[in-house]
DNA sequence: TTATTTTGGTTTATAATATAAACTACTTTA
DNA sequence: TAAAGTAGTTTATATTATAAACCAAAATAA
């Protein structure tokens, strides 16, 4: 009946991370640390999982003279998102 | 933007648990076991911690002259829940 | 009758996960 | 040039989930 939940997705941070990348496909670090007010350290390991799982890609560059590190959403981590949102509606009734 | 889910909630096998009783209100311990595949030991923790929480009542007693522990679920358990599904809406752009 | 298995759980130990603290490497500003 | 800020990573700790071990009673088999 109830199918087993995405591991990787159900975690409160990777789903936030995760659910803006769904709407905007790319977006810089310090933006999604911004908008999920994760801490740096909390982010990093979080995106790290993400993307050793293949659901996003990091690519790290420069603002100017600034580190920029950016991430991208795959193919696979769309994928992997609806098919969670289908599993959860059946725990949640919808 | 996106609120905090209530951890209690935000758990796999708790919210199977919380699932079934939404519809059900109550349902025994073995039900719910067999229902959500879950071993005993980890499902007698999580139903003490939702108990813990005030989401449900567990009352005990015999089926004949076996042990019978049933869970009922309670208002502010299926208030906690509808809140939860809410704020995960946001969560999967629903 | 007395082992043996099954039922219905709880308690406790271990594994997994998330989070926070500490650190690195630079850049900008005072 | 010293202090503070930016953009992160690494590592240690706290929290959480899960599994293993256990317990008591009942049912079943020898």
């Amino acid at each position: 009946m109830l199918k087993k939940l995405d591991p990787l997705l159900h975690s409160e941070l990777r789903l936030a991370i995760m659910s803006l990348l769904v709407s905007l496909h790319k977006a810089e670090f310090t933006y999604i640390k911004e908008k999920t007010e994760a801490t740096s350290g909390n982010l990093s390991v979080q995106l790290t999982k993400l993307e050793e799982a293949g659901y996003l890609e990091i690519k790290k560059g420069f603002k100017g003279k600034m580190p920029q590190t950016t991430c991208l959403i795959t193919k696979k981590g769309t994928e992997a998102f609806e098919q969670y949102v289908e599993d959860l509606k059946n725990y949640l009734n919808l």
